[in-house]
DNA sequence: ATTTTGTTTTTTATCTACAATAAACATTTT
DNA sequence: AAAATGTTTATTGTAGATAAAAAACAAAAT
């Protein structure tokens, strides 16, 4: 087979579990567009739906017969594109703990374990290559870098310097900036997590990511933007894998972040340098203590 | 044909211009450390070098018998590496005055023009697109985003955050440190080349890779060394295809590399800072100034 | 005992083919 | 005439196959 339906196959879940029963439909193109696929994966989703009986299709007449059930819709093993099915046995290939710095990777065992064709395997590598955790020689095999001190430093220090340049960036944003009701959004937030800390503390990685992430979207820097993708690939798979969701260190992180965006409110360049200085400071700490304790870079 | 044996035909060539009459050549294994290649191929080598009359092969006596001529190599076409073609023949068409940004890029187009398979392009695309020149939009097609000025400003803002933090590292060097020697040998070359400025100015740029290059191997971090990389290929192609080398902007260039170099060897972190930012700044004017005129970024 | 050569096996690099998806074109409906 | 549907074409994503290159293993030579 040279290509799985998945595209079709997940667009038509999350179309199916939307539908209310007697209502109409929209057009081909704007069905389309609300799904960001083709038309022509909308029409086979309408073909599928109107098969199953789950809707009247009749050209521009489109009625919702029924509510589709759990039983319509396609298991979650066949909706995952291929890329984050490699991407999720990848890493956790790569988090587990008998995986050594210096370790071979090699292309066809990766496949046959996967159940997928090299060519995919190979694509995936060569992009997942700019994490810096994996290292090709020219016509041989790739080695594990591995999630090691140095990588965290280097990281650590690379994170640094983009996210002070990030944070002055955003304390010059005009004042009717977006950025900055999503700012203010996120402080409540961040007030409403601390109320509750308990109980929630575990959902503080999300909500740390997205603060960030709303950070770096202000320097209108592709290659910030892009580096802070691969951290938080990393790093989602890393806390995954390491459940050191430690409550004390999340309630300091959040009471860092409320000081953080105190700072850029002001607008005073000094204290948001400090502040955001402060916070990554005891990230990096975090980073550091999150490690596999024994591992160290080899040659 | 799965493979062209470009690998064995450069090396090849690559022996036998170093080959002399009457000498004796040294075990396989050694052979294949000095080219780089493996035994396989270094036999490969060996065994064409005894067919062609070249050597006198015997187990462990290997005799040269005749200084191989032009005749005896392969051609240039042959002996590239599939990705090198891909990637000259991808850049002269970027920077081709006909590329405008936001031009689709067609996989099976550019693999048919080039005489090659849509994998290896596929390949370079992905790998070429962490340098931020194209983008892929998911199941379609990549965008040239182009040589634009956003694209140069953005570069110019990651380069000057990273060399700032790599030449103050450089600057902290311990003086035993190999760097130290080799600093001092580019400070003579920069004379060498400052006085005999008229011609020699076109040699700059190469000197200026080398330059940086250096400097930013100090900070040790995987990331800068990667962006650097990146940065090199970019101007590498850049320039040669925009002969901008005013001979005038060199000049003032090589001047603010000794001073930089001085700051550096003076060990003073804010001498440092300043002779890097002031570098840095006409650096980016020169890049700019480099930019075709009218591009600017489409959606 | 180590190094070198001879031989075999493994792995990568690349091509080709084909289904899924997107995109383009043509026809119909409002 | 503009937008929707119907139909066809182009392009991507992935598997499978194969030669080149690397690596592993075995035998021979110093």
């Amino acid at each position: 087979m040279a290509r799985q339906n998945t595209v079709f196959k997940e667009a038509y879940n999350r179309y199916a579990v939307a539908l209310r029963t007697d209502t109409a439909l929209p057009s081909e193109p704007e069905i389309a567009a609300q799904l960001g696929v083709s038309r022509s994966t909308a029409r086979a989703i309408l073909t599928r739906l109107s098969e199953e009986g789950i809707i009247r299709w009749n050209k521009r007449q489109k009625i919702v017969l029924r509510q589709p059930t759990d039983h319509d819709l396609f298991p979650s093993e066949e909706t995952d594109s291929l890329h984050d099915i490699i991407e999720r046995s990848f890493m956790q290939r790569i988090l587990a703990d008998d995986a050594a710095p210096g370790m071979q990777i090699n292309e066809l065992e990766l496949a046959r374990e996967i159940g997928t064709g090299t060519t995919s395997v190979r694509e995936f590598l060569i992009r997942f290559s700019r994490f810096g955790l994996i290292e090709k020689r020219p016509n041989s095999h790739w080695t594990l870098k591995g999630f090691t001190r140095e990588f965290a430093l280097e990281l650590a220090d690379v994170r640094e310097m983009f996210e002070l340049h990030s944070a002055a960036e955003f304390g010059r944003l005009p004042r009717d900036n977006q950025s900055w009701a999503d700012l203010a959004a996120m402080r409540d937030e961040h007030h409403a997590m601390l109320a509750d800390i308990n109980q929630r503390f575990k959902d503080f990685s999300v909500l740390d990511e997205r603060f960030h992430l709303l950070i770096h979207r202000a320097s209108k820097n592709r290659f910030i933007a892009d580096f802070y993708d691969a951290i938080a690939i990393v790093f989602h798979y890393h806390y995954q894998w390491n459940k050191t969701a430690a409550r004390q260190r999340n309630e300091r992180a959040i009471h860092e972040h409320l000081d953080y965006i105190a700072a850029l409110e002001s607008g005073d360049q000094a204290a948001i340098d400090a502040a955001c200085r402060a916070h990554l400071h005891s990230a990096r700490q975090t980073l550091l203590q999150s490690l596999p304790q024994i591992a160290t870079e080899t040659a």
